[in-house]
Parts: C-alpha cells; sequence; structure tokens
DNA sequence: CATGAATGAGTCTTCATTCAT
DNA sequence: GATGAATGAAGACTCATTCAT
C-alpha cells in the first residue's frame, strides 16, 4: 500500500462520509488527496472498487469492537459492555462510522449479518440470566446501540452517555 | 395540483426512496411518470424544489401519525401507540418512509425536531406514570421505535410486530 | 430529423471516413457539426447508434445502384453496367463510399450479404450467355468492381476507367 | 532483439490485426505479451513506433512473397505464381496480412509502392506473351489477387482456391 | 400546460506516456 | 533491461437546466 493509495483512502473515506457515495465524484477525491484522478482507477479499478476497500478496511474496525463482547464470559458483563459499545469510539474515526450507517441506506447493504455475533452472545448472555426471552432482548439492546450510534453521528442532541447509563441502570447492570 | 404534477411526485418519491436523491436522474423521473422532462423544471423549479415538495408532502403525514397520539389522554395508551405506531404504516406507504429515513443520511436532516411533540407525550406519560427519569424513558422509546422502522424499512430480517408485541409487555401495557 | 441532426450525421460521416470510426471522437463530431456534444446522444444514444445511423442511410444508396443493374434484362448490359457501376458515384459521396469500404475492415463487417443480389444477376447474366462458369465469372466481376472502388476511394494512381474500358473490351460488352 | 520485445511485436501485430490500430491501447498490449507498459515505450518509443516495428517486419515478407515471382523467368510461370501467391501463405501468417490489408485503410498507405515490382514483373511477362495491353492486365491481376486476399482474410464466403484455379484457366496457364 | 430540442458542465473511465527505482 | 506508480489529457456519456414552440 503506497502511500499515495493511502491517501486516496482517506480521502474517500472523508467525502463519502461527509457527502455521500453518489454525491462525491472521484475528481473530488482525487482533489481532495492531491492525486491525479487516473491514480484512482489504476488502485482501485473504479468508484465502487474504491468504495470496497474502504469497507474491507472498516470490517476488522468492528470486529475489534465485538471482539472484547464476544469474549467475555461473564454474562451481565456482555450486556453492560454492548451498551457501552459506542462509547467506545473514536472522534477521529467519526467519518468512518459515519460512511457504514449512511451505506446502510444509500446502498442498501444489510447489516445483519455484521451484527450476528453480537447478537448472540447477548441471546446467551440473557439466557444465562434467566431472562424470559433472551432473543428479543438481545435485538432490544441491539436496537439501541444502533439508535445510539445513528443519532450520535447524526450530530443530535441526545445525551447518549447519559442514555447508556440510564439502561445500564434499568438492567441493574 | 394536476394529474401530471401528482404523477410526478409519486415519481420521484418511489425513484428517489429506491435508489436515493443524488442517484436518480430528473430524466429517470420524467419517463417514469411519462411526462416531458420539462415538465418537473417549470412545476417545482428544480430537482430540489420537487424533493422539497415531496418532504412537504410528507410532514403532513408525519403530523396525522403524532395526532393520534399526543391527543390520548390515558398515559399508557399513550405509550402503547407510540410503540405500535410504526405497525400502522400501510405497505403502500413504504416508500414514502423509506426516503424519509434515507434522507435523514443522505441531506443530514435531523429529526430532533419533527420528534419532539411525540416525545413531550411520551415525557408526559411516563411521568403520570411515576417514571423515575420519564425524559429518558421516553427517549428510549423513540430509539426503538425509529430502530423497528428503520429495520422493517431495510428489510432487516426483524420480527417487528414481536418486537412491538415484546416492549409493550416489558412495559406492562 | 431536426436541421442539427441532419448537421451531426453528415459530419460524422465526413470524419468517419477520414480518420476512421474509433480515430474520431464524439466531441470532433460535435465541434464540427457545431452542436453541443450531449446532443450526439440525445439523438443517437451512443456513438455506435451514430453509426448505425450513418450506415442505414447508405443502405439505400446502395441499393439505388444495384437497381438499375438487377432490372435489366439483356445480360451483356447487365455485365457491362456491372463493371462500370463505380463510374457511376458522385464524388460529392466519396466520404459516404469511403466510410464503407474502411468498416468493412475496421469492423470486420461482411459485404457478401449485400453484394448477393449483384452476384445473382452477373451469375444469371453469364449463365444466359453460355459461360462455362458463370458464378464464378460474377464473382470475377465483384471481385473488380470492389477492387476498382477501393483503389479510387484510396487515391490510387490506377486510372479506373480505363480498366473498365478493358474489362468491358475483354468481355465483348 | 530480446524476447520480451518479440512478445511485444507479436501480441502488437494480434492485436492490431484483430481490433485495429486505434481500437488497441498499449496497456492490452501489455498484458497480452505479459510484460509492463513502460517497456513498449523504452523499447519502441511510442505506440506509432511500435506499428512501425510491425510493418518494417512485415517489409520483408512481401518481398519474400515477391522474390519468387520477380526472379521467374518464364513468363507463364510468372502469371501463375502472382495469381497462386495468396494461396502460398501459412495461416500463421494471417494476422500478419490482416494488419497490412486494415491498415491500408485506417493509415490510408498506400500499397502502389509495395505493388510496382510486381506490376513491372507482369506487365513484363503479359508483354512477352504478347498481350495487346500488358500493363492494363498486369493491373488486373493484381486487382484479382488483392480481391481474393481481402476476401480471406475479411472471412468472406468466397473460395478462392477455386477462384484461382477458375482465373489460371482463363489465362491458359 | 406541455413538449422535446438543445446545452455546458460534469460524470466515470481509459489513454499514451514519463520516470524513479 | 524492466517494473509499476503516477500523470494529464482526452474518451464516451449523463446531468440538471433552459427555452422556443
Amino acid at each position: 500500500m503506497t502511500e499515495k493509495q493511502e491517501k486516496i483512502l482517506q480521502s474517500a473515506l472523508e467525502l463519502f462520509a461527509k457527502e455521500g457515495f453518489h454525491a462525491t465524484s472521484t475528481s473530488k477525491v482525487a482533489k481532495n488527496a492531491c492525486v491525479s484522478e487516473g491514480l484512482i482507477f489504476r488502485h482501485f479499478g473504479n468508484k465502487e472498487g474504491l468504495l470496497s476497500a474502504i469497507l474491507q478496511l472498516g470490517e476488522n474496525r468492528i470486529k475489534a469492537l465485538f471482539v472484547d463482547i464476544v469474549m467475555e464470559s461473564d454474562p451481565k458483563e456482555v450486556i453492560r459492555k454492548a451498551i457501552l459499545m459506542t462509547s467506545g469510539i473514536d472522534k477521529a474515526d467519526y467519518d468512518f462510522w459515519k460512511l457504514q450507517f449512511k451505506l446502510k441506506w444509500e446502498l442498501e447493504v444489510s447489516s445483519d449479518k455484521k451484527m450476528e455475533p453480537l447478537k448472540m452472545a447477548l441471546t446467551n448472555a440473557f439466557n444465562k440470566l434467566g431472562y424470559e426471552e433472551p432473543e428479543l432482548e438481545a435485538n432490544l439492546i441491539i436496537l439501541f446501540i444502533d439508535g445510539i450510534g445513528s443519532a450520535v453521528l447524526k450530530g443530535s442532541e441526545l445525551d447518549s452517555e447519559e442514555m447508556m447509563r440510564f439502561l445500564i441502570k434499568k438492567y441493574n447492570l
């Protein structure tokens, strides 16, 4: 991965996140990355290839976020960590996460599969804690995480930290 | 509002919802509506004008959905109706709602303001029912509603009906 | 067919004939026709559509050249007219004919089918005149016509008129 | 001439013949030859240089084809050999010959000069045999040879072997 | 009201070519 | 000799928009 390749990736991430995939032209990306437009196509084939590269780069980051939760053995801790998940994301990574959420709508990429391991871990945790409908409880937590993430990234006025604290209290964690 | 105007609006709604605002060209809209491209501009000024018209048309529909909840006096019923809100939307209106969600991300339009009356009603309801932190409870419900709606419109495998039933049970409604 | 459409067709014919199809850019055609580049695509769909339109326009001209030969009843006259065919083409139509020949090579369009009616007429004529191998004689004439046309359009120094006279003498026509 | 140089030449010949000069990109040639694109330019300067190299390579082959005819002393044999010229070309060399014919149209390179020695030999032969207009006879033969070659390389349904036999019979050779 | 011809700026992409390594 | 990263100009084609009819 050359230096310019990374610059392209970085610029594309930033612009796709800010303006959206379709609203960002490859020429804008090139200008922003201070490279020739052609270089984008030499390295990533086409505009979608560029997007894929960004998405691929991100998959790892998502897994990294999940691993700490999925590996946890204490069920209460699993749920607590899940609820607090979004508080752990770096402000510098906002563009990346914003892009993830944006693309779910712009390109209709389902996030079900990505969330599957988290859902399993949560279902399992609620099960151990004797909840009647562990799977639905898990769904609810995921809905919460997704909602909080959405709100924060869209710049909502919702106080996410307080919401997390509140939910943790609700579940006696 | 002439017949052709409505056809344009309907086509634009459908296409913006399916493909996104930026990915839909005015020519596609015109073709889909079986009118000349020029007519779009005569009626709506420009592409953004067309979008505004759709959004405006939608504002009313949102208010209509809210009014039944906000006018309700029984606090339990307020919460129940809020939770069941998304179950009341017509399948024929999917495009419309999908567009609303899509645009929140594509154009970064905050939905805080739109949700304000609902939040007030819910806060008030939780307050009446003696909940300790009624505002946070209200936020949580909204988060869930938004999440469920979101999931359904994105074609997630989440069973929305069951989630609603589950929430209603959780809140003893 | 609007005035500008015709101008585009005319310019394309001229440039495709002079420089070749692939070597002629749509922007060159547009500039030469004094229209916007987009107009080409509005009217002809794409570059190949433009080519097809030109070719289609030409089919008629070819038929017109053939009809006089095919309709002739005197076998000697059929052959004579076939040999003299290329002498009847207007200098103003050079571009058109050049394009036809060029495309046979550039796009590997077989001319067999187009020549079929002529071949039938010639075969028939030679047959009536009692030639032993009328079909091969017909082929030879066609080879001659094609060769003369080629030579003239490529600007060869070959004296086509004299060649025709010579062949007519050879066949005692 | 290194191994890679030959591979480039071979690939270029193949592609130029198949797709045409303008429709073949240097990158396609490089890929087909399994070399870096830069190498083409190091060896041949630019795309036209590559073409020139191929053409130069071809000149020799044409001379080789002619030499056997031009050196022949028996006039009948000269004409016979000329007519049969195209039957002597190797199927493996089709690409090469196709390119020669293609370029005559794509780059408007006159073939008059190349054919000059053949024309002289034929004129001379017809003269010796007492034909009245030996130069025109020579021209006619060349027209036929060119036409037959042309037809074969374009994949016409013309039976070239039979045409040659027919011509030989016609000229009592 | 409605059409469709027309445009110019912009889209993604490919091109031939250069150059540091 | 050979590579492959890099470029700028040009490629075909689409866009939102205007305007005469």
